[in-house]
DNA sequence: GTGGTCTAGACCACA
DNA sequence: GTGGTCTAGACCACA
């Protein structure tokens, strides 16, 4: 199974989390093309989310072309999503920080500061999160 | 005049972007103890938003210590903001890049491909956005 | 169900009156952590008052610590805020009674004058007014 | 000349806190009936707020039957207006300390802890404010 | 002119 | 259903 991390309060909202993790774990290959996704009730129940929520990011996921469904049996990776993914994460990731750079360099800081920020801050988290996620039980 | 860049459609609020914007100001100097800010009014013609919205943003900012008011007069910057302010700056950075970062690392990227990356877009923005707004126009 | 009465023309804004009176209800129990708040529409009507001005009163009070939002549920009681609230019921009320004593120190009235004043208010109210609000009504 | 303490935070408008003031001044006999008050202008300068603000009271006072104005004199106390504003000044004390009663009772507190609080205050405050504003210059 | 408060009504994410 | 945000427009005290 993959794995998620929601934050409720970290500004994103809940089911663009989910449809960036799934996205994440599409383009790092640990949901490969044709797997079969976790049903909605499954996930709510995992990430005490509400289905409502859950069932939003599969919407959202299949209108991105990284899921479609088969009829009666759920949800699946698209067959061309891996790439497709990969460099959606890749966008997702320079767009994020592209804004937050911005911010610092507008607020003032200089671009010596904010690497340094950034490079104890890399240092910081990794290692203190898993970088793949490998089947972690359901 | 400050410099202001509102994106309605970040994510962030659009009262809380302006509460970050005048903090940033206040910690860089652009905005100094005592100076008077830009009325209600005005700023919300000029950055053409509600002034409901812009009073939000006021009221959050004298809450958190930032301004105080001068009845009928307007709204000034504490005489110990300044301090507190490059505090706020720090910490709110530190977390937005937290979140950045660990949403890299949780998407099965390296720290060496986030370190570039990263890196890309400093050296890409820097130069690119003025980090002392100066008299910018009006 | 909580009792409230709001009274628009005293002076102390509306959205004022809300939050003193969730901090009184905390502070002497008729709230209890964890409890679930009347919502913003459904106190909106029950007070005529707009739901703006509610919610305001409620972000206050989240502000405040005392309150904190269940996303998609509600609002309930924070775990630690009947202390914070009792301390916080003392020191309004010490605060109002200051300026009104003061005042009529300043008004020429001697403290016995006062004491006296003061005493026979609070018998003519004690017995008049409910101390407790239990299940009042809708 | 009378004594003056305009506490522009206390929630009570300024404009009213000068209408309370010069009616207590009259009622204790500061203010002799046929004396001429201090103009806006100085009145304005005295207490450092804006002449409009001193205006708007000396109208509500006029309105009130408490001052009349004497063509190209200026502003004096109006013949019967001492007896008025004692009733008028028991009946402001009165009124204020019944919404703080009112209030501490709704809010949990006992009579006895009211009497408690109330007491303590007054020591506290008695001494501490002068009761007779005796000719402080001009 | 200034900010502070309130109403009315809309849209959004989430349960 | 829940709260959160935003717009539009009104009235008030104060300078």
């Amino acid at each position: 199974m993959m794995f998620f991390s929601i934050d409720p309060n970290n500004g994103v909202a809940i089911y663009e989390q989910i449809v960036r993790q799934v996205k994440f774990a599409i383009a790092q290959g640990t949901l490969l093309p044709g797997q079969l996704l976790p049903s909605v009730r499954v996930l709510s129940q995992k990430l005490a989310i509400n289905p409502n929520t859950i069932a939003r990011a599969f919407q959202q996921l299949q209108a991105d072309g990284a899921l479609e469904s088969l009829r009666g049996r759920g949800l699946v990776v698209c067959a061309d999503a891996t790439e497709a993914c990969r460099t959606a994460r890749r966008s997702i990731l320079e767009e994020r920080l592209r804004a937050v750079i911005t911010e610092a360099l507008h607020g003032g800081l200089t671009a010596k500061e904010i690497r340094r920020l950034v490079l104890s801050q890399i240092d910081e988290l990794d290692g203190a999160v898993p970088t793949v996620a490998s089947g972690d039980a359901d």
